[in-house]
DNA sequence: AAATTCATGCAAAGCGCTTTGGATTTACTG
DNA sequence: CAGTAAATCCAAAGCGCTTTGCATGAATTT
């Protein structure tokens, strides 16, 4: 069933039927009325493609997923952001189009999305420092919001981000609070801009509490769960180890705890915890039950609503100012935190 | 730039641009190489909105996610099947597209799918017993592949699933025969047709072992976490606690053994856990490094490649007979199980 | 009653591509 | 060299929708 089947069926010009459907003012009630039911009946829906050729917006957001090529890495967050941004589009009726693509060939890849014209606006994800796609897509016209942020950047776009510098501050200085002297940091990949702040919090907590900080101290690297396990492992098993961590993931903070436990330490009287929580949905942390985790959460799903919001807002006004956003971001004091032991 | 303009500036008729940039027989080699080289240096892609409206093809594919109305919760394993087949699709040049569906009003959503006519085909994700979607899609004509695979059903189709039952055997027996007789399952939502295979492999290798199916060690519900902790704590503090845990994620695994370690016990001496692991990129066991978890492994990453290949062949060849495959899977014995302790 | 406005509906022109059916040119046969 | 087949290209008709520009008749005003 087309428009023009159902037109035909109802005496009426494919005009008015489209009109009617879409809410134009040219148009009775009483027909409205008449043509919703008739479309109703007849199980009609307008093709995606032919309406989204003859208005020229797509009705499809795009999200570009960066696959890190070493590590083939699809980071756990995503899920949960794309879950949210997802309860955005389909409310709206817009279609969500997730391309994973390697970040060596991104440029091509959204000049391409560009001119195939098969989305209105994109969702850029993993932003690096300095990173240039955001160049590339202002030139480019084609609507988007970071999640996350690009620093260096002169040029004003629009953002949602977490207040990383805070977070890793405010979380390494719960330890230090609780007497903590010697930190450790197991960071995400430090190109990612992100990483790069959470460090920044980290060291701005040490320097102001006059600790010296240590590189041996600060690893960096894709955040995976083995990835928590050996770094841990490694300065545990040192002469001078850390009695505290503050590390990226909770994925990668389990293996954290996992290289503690086996040393037969106990996580909060020994060694100490604070981890940066997304909130995942498979792995809550304090919003149903006590927490297990000190952390500086933030639901990622929120974020992804948000974000969502956002770039639906840009693409049907691309001229509006750029809207920066900050989520909410707060310390939540769980079991695995506790003050440094004496020794 | 369009076809219009291109063929215009070439000279040439838009069929013949059309049909030289698409590998019709009906051009010549020197014409079609000076297009292509026009093209590229115009930068020229054709619009994918119109071309599928030419055509009928969307050139994209749907994942439909089922959202558990209660939890919300987003399966951590689609992360890694969507990478997969999405690695495939980019190399076909299809589009993914996402959506989330409640699972209350799923029936409708494929309806109006097929209706819009954006997706060429689907994929079913999450299948529940008896799962009423696969009629309707067959009755739409809508070509689909399922990950998993629904029991009860009459209908040929496709699908692609692990060996769940006797993944659930095979991972109970390792633990009988390492002396286990109090062996707990913890499972996902049983009324997905995985966790109930997973329960019938489970009672298959108890039964055979003469040993009692003790419904108070079965757990059933979503898999996060939280889950594991609860239902291993509930269980290891009762008077005759288990010994093994047969579990049906890494993510609710590593909840169980945080309920074990926290009672001092430890993981492979005194409790045992085999779990199911699906080989997730961010908690990789044993690919890289000697196994943690003692489990049934089978990449879903690998899934999602193949489901996705068998769906572009569906759409291709939608009269063929239905593809049915089954995934590898098999027992890698890590640290977390050991002979049942002495007392 | 004439003049003006408003409400309602229509025909037709795109949107940018593919594809059908034909026309024209070139190459090949006997 | 005429006659046929093959190669090469083109004009134009869709695909199913939105939207522009008009036409019609009803309602309102003077």
């Amino acid at each position: 069933m087309n428009l023009k089947q159902l037109s035909e069926a109802l005496g009426l010009s494919q005009t008015t039927v489209s009109r009617a459907l879409n809410g134009y003012p040219e148009v009775s009630e009483k027909t409205r009325e008449k043509v919703r039911k008739a479309a109703l009946a007849a199980n009609y829906q307008p093709s995606k493609r032919a309406r989204s050729l003859a208005t020229g917006r797509a009705m499809a957001i795009g999200h570009v997923i960066p696959v890190s090529t070493q590590q083939e890495l699809v980071n756990p967050v995503f899920g949960d952001f794309i879950a949210g941004a997802g309860e955005i589009y389909s409310a709206e009726g817009y279609d969500m189009i997730l391309s994973l693509v390697k970040d060596s060939d991104e440029a091509d890849f959204y000049r391409d999305l560009k001119i195939k014209g098969n989305v209105d606006g994109i969702i850029v994800h993993g932003p690096r420092m300095a990173d240039p796609r955001i160049a590339l897509l202002k030139e480019l016209g084609l609507p988007f919001v970071v999640h996350g942020r690009a620093s260096d950047i002169d040029l004003p776009y629009d953002f949602i981000d977490v207040p990383n510098i805070t977070a890793f501050d405010q979380a390494t200085t719960h330890m230090i609070e609780l007497g903590h002297r010697r930190i450790a940091l197991i960071n995400g990949v430090e190109d990612l801009d992100f990483a790069c702040r959470r460090r920044k919090g980290y060291e701005r907590a040490l320097s102001r509490a006059g600790l010296r900080i240590d590189p041996a101290l600060m690893h960096s690297s894709d955040m995976t769960e083995a990835y928590g396990y050996n770094a841990a492992r490694d300065m545990l098993d040192t002469d001078n180890p850390p009695t505290g961590f503050a590390v990226a993931s909770m994925i990668t903070a389990l293996g954290v705890r996992r290289a503690i436990e086996e040393r037969g330490l106990k996580t909060g009287r020994d060694v100490s915890i604070v981890t940066f929580d997304d909130d995942l949905s498979y792995m809550r942390n304090g919003t149903q039950e006590a927490p297990i985790f000190t952390a500086v959460q933030s639901s990622v799903r929120d974020a992804g609503r948000h974000a969502a919001r956002m770039l639906l807002d840009r693409v049907a006004n691309p001229n509006a100012p750029a809207a920066e956003t900050m989520m909410d971001c707060g310390l939540i004091i769980g079991e695995t935190t506790g003050p440094v032991p004496k020794n």
